[in-house]
RNA sequence: GGGUCUGUAGCUCAGUUGGUCAGAGCGCACCCCUGAUAAGGGUGAGGUCGGAGGUUCAAAUCCUCCCAGACCCA
């Protein structure tokens, strides 16, 4: 007789295979459809609200890796907070203005674009950016990231430049701006200042010169250096790899700690750091040579100096900046072409005189060298030294040096007036840092990180000289310069007329319309602002273009490089507008290298393209690799990862499949059995999800995302395959239909599956609203609907059955059943029996009263318990647990397979109507079912 | 060159304030099952905790230096 029919096998619709593929964009669909985000807007209307403010990715370029993470960390947070039971929205933004975009449609329109006006050829801008958005936008849904995607901020959005200018008007009224004259790096290519982030370091060769700056009183020498008469013309050398700036020499500095030496060479004398005298005398060729004198560089300081080449005299000055690891230790300064040179040129009142043009050429009246090129005047400064005999030496060197980002040429520092947001001068330096130590820093070092720089930053420049940007809306005065008195007012005129007509409106401005007959008195300043400072306003601009978004935001979360970027320059313009930091907490992530550890680059080869991995393996898999990976550190993919990471998915898939299949025929709501009723082992395992639900919340609200990764894995490895799942297997097919030994399992397992599916759903999106559709009961249309499963508590109370010291016993039994397999003597388990002999009392009575349950444990055919003191000799000790002794002897049994349960057992066949069956299933098959209390 | 970090088995990660801390899962090898089956179960082999010094009765855990890597800056 085939008893097949009566086993209840597991049976699910929901697939093993995942063909994430193929599978996640009908998901997708149905989220798109069934407007799943709007939904769950509306359900979750009324609870403390949580806000990630999203940090704007560059409309530029189809997604990489990092954004991938990056978005799939935030989509992660948010959708763990709504499931902890929170409001959390969640409104991505794109920044739209700025240099790249410029340049895109430079490079795509060619020389057509020179011919286009401004207006439309912000208009092209305006396009390509909006193409880019849409792209990026795609590819970010397919990730599985839920949002507003309807309606984003972007950067370029009419309301968004009004409210930034608005945040500019306060930042004013309060007093942080400025225009001021500063070197600023400047891209000759681009005839325009550029930020620090604009700027990249590569390798040049410049020419490397010693500079005689010879002594104008040697008298004065003399004295300093406490000798007496000096029978040689002296100089102080000078070491510089940018000899185009000589012409603005205003200074020489020394280190006033440093000493220098007073050398004599026999033809003339040589001031020099003492430590860098015998490097600079031996690439001099000066063979031979006498210390005269030393002493400390602040003995030196106002001692005057003749220019190289220009009737100029200039003093020697003091400077922490100095070094004396190469070069003379006597610093050529010129403040209007270097930041450490201009501060110490105000310290000590130089001028800051720029000869150099936004060309890149040294302007009319410049001596020697009017109207040429500052890089190609090196080799003329050379030549005019050597004429004078003023140089030294000179060498060509290969050091790091400041490149444009685009155009991969070499920048310049040039004193041009800006305008700037100062660090000092109505407090923000102090304000940020004050605010910097109130902010969560995640991981903890960030608040370090961002802090040094903050107290290091010199003043924001935030003027441009380009196109596509938010205007700086300024008139100044043509006479003195000076702001317009009603400036505030005015800006917000113009962000009205902004608001309404975009940028456009205010760079098509006749000044007459907001000065009237003022108009002929001002200059309307035409410079457009930082694209730092447009998203740096997002704290400002967001939430009055959608209602979701408050400020402050409890979160940022972006890469690491963003201590820089815009965690900074948000925190500058929130506390600049509103004296507090724009976030409540900062997250911070890793970048992505290979797994040698190598930055992943096009010329390594080493890539991920995220596209790829979504098309191929699914975006869960990728989400799942997000999680798993601690994103405090570089996070390292490869194809190798990749593959353990699928497969990492494939059992918890898995995992989740079995327990639908054996939730085939439960109604929860009908079906469920009480606490008091279940059998202990179900319990247990409630118990334990209970346990593990709780470290998988804290983990989630602490951002731990890796550990709920190895936690959820390896409780469907351990706790569920290894243990529970394994030996419920059992009762779930044998016993009846509808019995209570099933019931309470699939009970257990309901349970299981609910806390489950909800703990996946943050990082595993598509899998997880794929379960949830298969799982019974009446349930909401999406498991993003849903908080955190609740267990019921009677189930969830500590068992008073010491399952760690069974699970223990279980161990040893299966390492005396490997013996007996690799012996040949048995195969499976259930052909095996075992007798256990224990000398701890408590447990050896737990496991007499589980009776004929126990062999469930072990997945024997039999299992008995004995007090330690029977064993037979021939007994092997089990590892110590807890100073419990424990023995257990194994056999192969004799008994006839019962081909139902294939338990091997001597009631087989003792009922003549099922002769092949065992005493257990006769009463399964036909009677009123066998009773489990334990197993 | 400076700042901020990182470096535990092939992979991903645990290792609280220094004293069973050398762990887990995966992978791998071998075995079993064939009623989760392009599944499932079991056993086992893998690490001088990046390297070298030092502090300490005792260090993966503290200090110094070095090496490798990441981000930011010069």
């Amino acid at each position: 007789m085939d008893y097949k029919h009566t086993i209840n096998l597991p049976q699910t619709d929901f697939p093993m295979k995942a063909d994430l593929a193929r599978r996640e964009p009908d998901t997708l669909k149905r989220w798109e459809e069934s407007q799943t985000y709007a939904k769950l807007r509306e359900i979750a209307k009324g609870r403390p609200k949580f806000i990630l403010q999203d940090g704007p990715p560059y409309a530029n370029g189809a997604i990489h890796l990092g954004h991938a993470i990056n978005k799939v960390l935030k989509d992660i947070v948010v959708k763990s907070r709504s499931m902890d039971g929170f409001d959390a929205p969640y409104v991505p933004g794109w920044d739209c203005h700025g240099l790249p975009i410029e340049h895109q449609i430079e490079k795509t329109r060619g020389k057509e674009v020179k011919a286009l006006a401004p207006r439309e050829f912000r208009q092209a801008c305006r396009e390509y950016a909006m193409s880019q958005i849409n792209g990026q936008r795609e590819d970010f849904k397919r990730l599985g990231v839920m949002g507003d995607w309807d309606r984003p901020y972007i950067t370029m959005a009419p309301k968004y430049e009004a409210e930034q200018l608005r945040a500019f008007a306060q930042i004013l009224r309060n007093g942080h701006v400025y225009k001021g004259l500063k070197p600023v790096h400047w891209c000759l290519d681009c005839r325009s200042a550029l930020a620090e982030a604009e700027v990249e370091y590569e390798d040049k060769v410049s020419p490397a010169l010693d500079v005689r700056f010879a002594v104008k009183d040697p008298q004065d020498l003399a004295k300093r250096f406490g000798v007496s008469a000096l029978k040689s013309p002296a100089s102080v050398i000078i070491w510089t790899t940018t000899p185009w700036t000589l012409p603005a020499n205003q200074a020489v500095a020394l280190g006033p700690e440093f000493r220098y030496s007073l050398v004599d060479t026999g033809s003339e004398l040589l001031i020099l750091a003492s430590s860098l005298v015998e490097p600079v005398l031996k690439r001099a060729g000066v063979e031979t040579s006498t210390r005269i004198a030393e002493v400390e560089g602040a003995k030196l300081e106002g001692l005057k100096l003749q220019h190289p080449f220009y009737e100029r005299v200039v003093p020697v000055i003091l400077g922490d900046h100095v070094t004396i690891e190469d070069g003379t230790g006597a610093v050529h300064t010129a403040p209007g072409h270097g930041v450490e040179d201009f501060e110490i040129g105000q310290k000590y009142k130089l001028e800051v005189y720029n000869p150099v043009g936004s060309d890149g050429r040294f302007v009319t009246g410049t001596p020697l060298f009017e109207g040429e090129r500052v890089f190609d005047a090196n080799k003329h400064v050379s030549e005019v030294l050597k004429e004078r005999g003023t140089l030294l030496h000179e060498t060509k060197l290969t050091h790091r040096y400041a490149h444009c980002w685009r155009h991969k040429t070499p920048v310049i520092y040039r004193a041009t007036a800006q305008w700037f947001i100062s660090m000092e001068q109505a407090g923000l330096r102090k304000g940020a840092l004050r605010e910097i130590a109130k902010v969560k820093w995640v991981p903890g070092w960030g608040e370090n990180r961002i802090a040094s720089m903050m107290a290091e930053r010199p003043d924001w420049c935030i003027s441009r000289q380009r196109v596509w940007g938010v205007p700086l809306p300024l008139f100044t005065h043509k006479a003195t310069g000076e702001l317009h008195p009603r400036t505030v007012e005015l800006i917000e005129a113009v962000a009205r007329l902004v608001e309404e007509g975009g940028i456009d409106a205010w760079f098509d401005l006749d000044p007459a319309e907001l000065l009237s007959q003022e108009a002929s008195e001002y200059e309307k300043v035409n410079d457009i602002m930082d694209v730092w400072f447009d998203s740096g306003s997002a704290h400002h601009c967001v939430p009055q273009m959608h209602e979701d978004v408050t400020a402050p935001a409890d979160l940022y979360l972006e890469g690491s490089d963003q201590h820089r970027g815009w965690f900074h320059s948000s925190l500058l313009t929130s506390v600049a507008q509103h004296d507090r930091a724009p976030y409540k907490a900062v997250l911070t992530h890793g970048f992505t290298i290979d797994e040698k550890g190598r930055k992943m680059s096009k010329s390594l080869g080493n890539v991920v393209v995220p596209q790829k991995v979504i098309g191929t393996l699914g975006a869960d898999v990728l989400r799942l690799w997000i999680a798993a990976t601690d994103y405090a550190n570089e996070m390292a993919l490869s194809d190798e990862i990749l593959k353990r990471v699928a497969e990492s998915y494939r059992r918890i898939r898995n995992t989740a499949r079995f327990l639908l299949g054996n939730l085939d025929g439960f109604d929860p709501a009908t079906d469920k059995v009480p606490a008091s009723e279940m059998v202990e082992v179900d319990r247990w395992a409630v118990w334990r999800t209970q346990q593990l639900q709780e470290e998988v919340i804290a983990a989630y609200r602490s951002y731990q995302f890796h550990l709920i990764y190895q936690k959820v894995h390896n409780f469907c490895s351990v706790d569920l395959g290894g243990f529970y799942l394994d030996i419920t297997k059992d009762r779930v097919y044998t016993t009846g239909k509808k019995s209570l030994p099933r019931r309470s399992a699939q009970t257990a397992m309901f349970y299981i599956a609910e806390a489950l599916v909800r703990w996946l759903a943050p990082i595993l999106s598509f899998t997880a609203e794929e379960i949830w559709r298969y799982m019974p009961g009446a349930r909401s249309e999406s498991v993003f609907f849903n908080t955190w499963a609740e267990l019921p508590r009677e189930m969830t109370h500590q068992p008073s059955i010491n399952w760690p010291a069974i699970l223990n016993l279980r161990s040893a039994v299966a390492r005396e059943l490997e013996k007996l397999r690799n012996a040949g003597s048995i195969g499976a388990p259930l052909d095996a029996e075992v007798d256990l002999y224990l000398s701890s009392s408590s447990l050896l009575s737990v496991l007499q009263s589980f009776g004929e349950e126990l062999r469930f444990v072990f997945i024997t055919s039999a299992a008995r318990v004995h007090p330690a003191d029977t064993r037979p000799a021939d007994a092997v000790a089990a590892e110590e647990a807890e100073g419990n002794g424990a023995w257990i002897v194994v056999k192969p049994t004799t008994s006839v397979k019962c081909v139902r349960c294939w338990h091997k057992r001597p009631d087989v066949g003792h009922d003549a109507r099922h002769p092949e069956l065992c005493g257990r299933c006769v009463t399964n098959v036909e009677g009123p079912g066998e009773q489990r209390r334990f197993t």
